[in-house]
DNA sequence: ACCTGAACACCGTTCAAGT
DNA sequence: ACCTGAACACCGTTCAAGT
């Protein structure tokens, strides 16, 4: 993998810088991309034919690294039509495609969960978009920011869900230890491979649906309240 | 907080042993308590009073003690009257209590949402009573693990949000950039505060709530497709 | 059996030294 | 400005040596 794998670089500035964050980052994800692959500084410099104290030179330390690369999928993210869909149309396929994005990259994606994102731009960006379609469709102001988190919360909990080996729910031979549990288990898989769909996609879609219209329904009984407090004020 | 500062026990088997799985996994989840306290062996066993080498008498590496600990864990959310109650009364103070008990943590929760649970005899037993109380209570056999699957993400990726400095959407002076976002996350606070709630704990009971009432909206339509397709048969 | 102590192959980060 | 190279304070794990 790696582009020059002997070619001794003598000290000093080289003629042509070697590095630049761009290629840095990309180096980054083709790394967080293999499964065990320990994502390193070290095994990150390896791969780029450099020194791990070179790396210092474009990024402070490796949170701020990780925090590139974070930022920089939450722009692959992308829109997802919040402005001619409603909200509860528009979010499915926005959330689909952040747990794509972010499963896609497991070696790093329990760093991404746990960095503190403190104001970071482009999810500020990505937030406002969705919170701005919510407002316009009248959805109850305190209950937007909730409900995006819960969102993004159920997003991401699939999202490491979905590292797991196979299925986290997998009795193996316990089938005598949770009977129960093995047979919705394999109804499940008998069911998620007749409409040709993983049982982990199949899961997450279902999930997603279920919390979508959770949502919106939570809005008429909001508004029912509200009616309930005008006609009494 | 070392039990003995600075009492150096010579080479060789002590007169009687001074660790057990017991000791060195309740000391573990005081060292995971703390925020940005970094959860090493090395500093597991500096407040031990041992050498790091002396706890691989107990646990086979670090994977093994964070498992031991899951299992602990696991065992300390219990059980929530899935017996008594329907499922989707009784899973409320289960996802809480679950939230709670791995939010508790910080230090340790993600590495116990990344590492692989395979085959955990307490979790089996968790998810069995649940899967029980569900087939009890009649939803639909395909869709039970999915519904489990789904609320699992759900608390982890909470519990992990809940782990963001103060709120991840925190636009501070971005009022002008992201004037929507602003907006909810103000009447957000307000609302919570205004019911003596945390707003994480607000925001964390708002998406349960719609998660399952979603979850079990879903039964009704999967059973009103059941009744059509009997229906042609 | 249960611990120490030394050793090994790693980390991330800092900083002087080279061009 | 941009990289190497050496140094520092750490890791987790293995294993011989002690009692």
């Amino acid at each position: 993998m790696t582009t020059e794998p002997d070619s001794k670089r003598p000290a000093g500035r080289p003629r042509t810088a070697v590095l630049s964050r761009e290629r840095i980052l990309e180096t980054a994800f083709t790394l967080a991309d293999v499964r065990g692959g320990d994502f390193t500084l070290a095994a990150l410099a390896r791969e780029l034919g450099v020194r791990p104290s070179a790396l210092h030179h474009y990024f402070a330390g490796k949170n701020e690294l990780i925090a590139g690369m974070r930022g920089q999928l939450t722009t692959r993210v992308g829109d997802h039509g919040f402005d001619s869909l409603s909200w509860h149309e528009a979010i499915v396929p926005w959330a689909r495609a952040y747990r794509q994005t972010f499963g896609a990259h497991p070696g790093i994606i329990a760093a991404l969960a746990t960095l503190p994102v403190d104001d970071e731009i482009e999810s500020i960006i990505d937030y406002e978009r969705i919170a701005a379609a919510m407002r316009r469709d009248g959805y109850p102001e305190h209950r937007i920011v909730p409900a995006i988190v819960a969102i993004e919360s159920f997003v991401i909990g699939s999202a490491l869900d979905s590292l797991a080996p196979e299925d986290n729910l997998r009795p193996v031979d316990n089938a005598r230890l949770a009977p129960h549990l093995t047979a919705a288990e394999h109804a499940a898989r008998a069911y998620a491979s007749a409409r040709a769909r993983s049982a982990v996609d199949e899961t997450f879609e279902f999930g997603l649906a279920a919390l979508v219209a959770g949502l919106v329904a939570a809005t008429e009984i909001d508004a029912a309240e509200a009616d309930a407090t005008g006609a009494r004020a």
